[in-house]
DNA sequence: TGTACATCAGTGAACGCGCGTTCACTGATGTAC
DNA sequence: TGTACATCAGTGAACGCGCGTTCACTGATGTAC
């Protein structure tokens, strides 16, 4: 394997590494020394792959989201079978492998946010496509977006509480 | 005024600012030496008010959350118009005067978020039944606040992209 | 009413820590001849 | 094919900074007599 290939390999380690960190902890949660240690490298070599934390996480974003979405919900047949699997138990519980938007809407929000809106933008719009094929109009897809997102955020928020599994179930119908 | 009120009153300007901070910035976004400014106050009287920072913001969710919802819907006489109010321009841009749920959710889903949990639920259900009062059902209730605070919170982590403002319009129908 | 002492809300400097980022260095890979 | 030099991906220690928290101190308020 030529230098070039190894180092390509490396940044899709460390893209990993980001992507996993990303949706279980956040943005300003993750440590690019958390991120490195994840990919089995030390800090020091991050910046010969990205400029800076912000730049990794929104190539991150950008090389990963999608294929996360598509994981969650890609082969499903109809907005009910979206949803059952979106709005689940399962996905509340296991965010390190669900959708990143409701681990990244809040550092997106922020004013240092702003280098990432872009990407999730882009991303989202890859979402309501992907409903808009199983039948539904443009602005029905956004608002089911916004709901199974704000499902899935509050009944994280609300974890422990009765209100968590409650709210998963009225989210559903 | 005896020593005993003006401590009750500082104590008053601490929660106000942390509220401000809270709305705008998030629990992990605002430092206890910003909220201590933000009352007029030097950081090292902090303690003599509150254990820990963790606590000040219990205690300010516990003691504001619904006081902010209701100043935002409170006074509604329909879910139309409830809808209108929280899923509003306004509400995306002016987080420092809305809802705590979306400057919130997310520090609450970290682990360390643990603490803010039940404070938190006690306050949605404050907001489940000011919709009850309007006559939704308490499934109807979870649901749709679960469908505002996630339009909220993506149309702000959207924001300066076309998506944000179609996010809003499409969730508020 | 006046004086001496006690209390305590708030100040401001300091602490240890984790953060993002930098940099001199190492040693394996690649190139020139 | 073999040797000498150049490149450069990754290491590990260090940097300045902001964080939550601590603490000796100050001076205004409250109490005792």
């Amino acid at each position: 394997m030529s230098r070039a290939e190894q180092k390509a390999e490396t940044r899709e380690a460390i893209i990993d590494s980001a992507m996993k960190l990303l949706r279980s902890r956040g943005i300003e949660g993750s440590s690019v020394q958390d991120v490195m240690k994840g990919a089995g490298l030390t800090v020091g070599g991050f910046y010969g792959h990205f400029d800076s934390k912000e730049a990794l996480f929104a190539s991150t974003i950008r090389e990963r989201a999608s294929r996360a979405w598509d994981a969650l919900v890609g082969s499903a047949k109809s907005l009910e079978e979206v949803t059952r699997r979106y709005v689940s138990r399962l996905h509340r519980d296991q965010p390190e492998s669900g959708c990143l938007l409701p681990a990244t809407a809040a550092d997106a929000s922020r004013p240092s946010g702003e280098p990432y809106r872009e990407a999730l933008g882009e991303e989202v719009e890859h979402f309501v496509e992907s409903l808009e094929a199983l039948g539904l109009s443009r602005a029905e897809a956004l608002k089911q977006i916004a709901l199974m997102h704000g499902a899935i955020s509050l009944s994280r928020a609300l974890k422990g509480t009765s209100l968590s599994d409650e709210l998963l179930t009225a989210s559903r119908r």
